[in-house]
DNA sequence: AAAACATATGAACAAACAAACATATGAACT
DNA sequence: AGTTCATATGTTTGTTTGTTCATATGTTTT
């Protein structure tokens, strides 16, 4: 409607198998979990080891409240996992598929050094 | 330093192979990218076929303003690419793990809708 | 060269967000 | 019970970010 255009083809071809509006939200949702250095510094030191809360913040060298804050949201998000021994909680991945994002965006990115010219 | 433990244990092992610091922050970044709905709508879209800019917009059902302002924010970052012909520029994915990034994420979505028990 | 069209850009505003600080909870030990 | 330790939570503050509106750029057509 913006332009005077005749996008139906285009329209019809994406709503194909559209995985509903509703699907690619929550995917932007999931991503942008991941979309923060603090958060993602978390998830990296997890999926080599369980960590207590407070080796995570001299870890990642950030205060204990911040990382708990963040654990909470990745908790949220059903990112990591936790179990208490005693006074300490101790935080991992809750499974393969964080593991996998990690390391698909690592193999991007360490891809993406060469190249950078673009068209137009 | 923040609790009176001696981490220096994990510390060792999680910076074994450390893909450094800003590694961990170019993929948060890139993360960030995929981290919005309409960007997400955007690359969905552009995964089903090449798209002009007006075309997107309606499609997603988006001013054209707003979709030209995170058209720039995705070439930015590499993950689209274009051509002009005549007035109109067509919008493209610009490599095969752009694809990849989305089909995960709506994978791992699409898995998580079970469960959603945790402990503690 | 002017008008029409497609896209890009700048500025302004509001909403979302992360970090810091202070304080609260809850477990273990004396 | 009180103290200490590990973690969580509430609040505030500064920053980032997405959208809108208005306008600019660049292309084609007349």
């Amino acid at each position: 409607m913006s332009c005077g255009h005749d996008h139906s083809k285009e329209f019809e071809l994406i709503n194909k198998d559209i995985p509903d509006d509703d699907i690619l939200c929550d995917v932007a949702d999931l991503y942008k979990v991941f979309g923060d250095t603090t958060r993602m510094k978390i998830l990296y030191a997890l999926s080599k080891t369980e960590l207590s809360v407070c080796a995570i913040a001299e870890v990642i060298n950030m205060q204990q409240s911040a990382v708990s804050h963040q654990l909470k949201v990745l908790k949220n998000n059903n990112l990591v996992a936790n179990r208490r021994e005693g006074k300490t909680i101790y935080y991992r991945l809750s499974d393969s598929h964080v593991y996998q994002i990690i390391s698909q965006g690592i193999e991007h990115v360490l891809e993406g050094e060469h190249d950078h010219e673009e068209d137009i």
